[in-house]
DNA sequence: CCCAAAAATTAACTTATGTTAGAGAACGCT
DNA sequence: AGCGTTCTCTAACATAAGTTAATTTTTGGG
């Protein structure tokens, strides 16, 4: 089995982790797991203070309102850092998987822990989060400026671009397991629309989206009608 | 005049700093700063590093998009981090003044450096930035799932909330300096639209905002509006 | 290979929010 | 105190996106 170190040593994606980050720890508390496609790995509200690091698969990152709509916040890939909190609480979302996924899981404290004693741990996950508020930033931008279409053209770049950073993409080419329905919930629009909204970018053959499977065919049209600048994503 | 040991040491906001914090490295290259009213700190594209934490006054974090809106991703407030980039590269977002602004600046490079040396600053910064996300990720559900009128009621609830914790609201009312155009931008809506929810909110007697100065007047009801719950800013 | 369930697609209709335009109110100079 | 500028507020109208509902297609388990 792989072990936290060899995965991050391998894998310089998301926070650019590297073997010093871990200091003299040895991953202490560290434990990797696999979870079935279309489980739940944990619940917002929960109180077990769990962080994790994506290994491999795709997951959705969700928040729930009371009525019982919900906004997925992230979808979290390859190498990239779930359910820290600055403070002790309730966990703010919920994670849940799409595919078969593998993750690395360590209690917040040990985190802590190895923060205050490894400098570069604390810089690596300072950097993690600060692209995570890039993207996050960026999300906002798209719903509150942009319409359905740049919306949703800007997110199958955004997808293709971090695919990419991680070898799961190329040539325009991605896999992506995503329902429409929960693309729908990522964009903050309705099933209905998303559908419509893909039929046109496909008929204006900017980009296709169907069985799985994204393939950009007009890239610079495409950027254009999304405002795309992957600087972000950096 | 203020050091920023003193300042981080009295305003325990937005990650927590305390003195131990900074270890040995004394605040070199830290520099305080006041702005006018108005002016722009830094801009969008630009190639210097500096970060900013936010002693006094009100400040807006936006982006712009190609056809001249823009969208406001935080009003950045005391004790908050602004401009920490995972890497080296041109600014994501500009900040500029509404109020008079008091700023410590300090160069990428240097706090990096302190991080390093320093566990116990590189948990604050994360901690901090994980806050943000926080945030951000509320903002987010705040656009793509609230309508007008709880998403306002939300926003006016979350800022008496972070302006409580340092202070600086009280008995449900606060100061507070933004014009309808700049909240509308922070809201994702129109100024017109905004108008018209601040209407609605003030005659069913949840929340006033009038003249810079808001007053929540039924707060169960707003709360219930807005579907508001204050843990995602602890 | 078939069937049930889930996902994608389309159509008709409704609504929240955007657009444009203009008038009144407040603010900040000099 | 006056005057221009920036805000605030309203109204009439336009439109992107939401709703409901039904049909077709795809998928996965037995």
């Amino acid at each position: 089995m792989q072990t936290l170190l060899q995965f991050i040593h391998s894998h310089p994606v998301g926070g650019t982790f590297s073997k010093d980050d871990w200091g003299n720890n040895d991953f202490l508390g560290v434990t990797a797991r696999i979870y079935k496609p279309h489980s739940v790995i944990c619940r917002q509200d929960d109180n077990n203070d769990g962080i994790f690091i994506v290994k491999s698969g795709w997951a959705l990152l969700y928040r729930g309102l009371l009525d019982g709509e919900r906004q997925i916040i992230d979808t979290p890939l390859r190498g990239d850092i779930v359910g820290f909190r600055s403070v002790d609480g309730p966990r703010l979302a919920s994670l849940a998987s799409i595919t078969e996924l593998a993750v690395y899981e360590i209690s917040s404290k040990k985190l802590v822990e190895a923060i205050l004693s490894e400098g570069r741990l604390g810089k690596t996950i300072a950097c993690s989060l600060a692209r995570l508020n890039a993207i996050l930033a960026e999300h906002l931008m798209n719903a509150g400026r942009r319409n359905a279409m740049s919306r949703t053209a800007h997110f199958l770049l955004e997808l293709e671009e971090r695919l990419s950073s991680v070898g799961l993409s190329a040539h325009g080419r991605y896999e992506c397991p995503l329902t429409q329905h929960e693309l729908a919930d990522i964009l903050g629009m309705t099933t209905v629309h998303l559908n419509r909204t893909l039929g046109e970018l496909r008929k204006a053959d900017l980009v296709a989206f169907r069985a799985g499977h994204v393939e950009v065919i007009n890239r610079k049209k495409l950027v254009k009608t999304a405002g795309f600048d992957s600087e972000y994503l950096r």
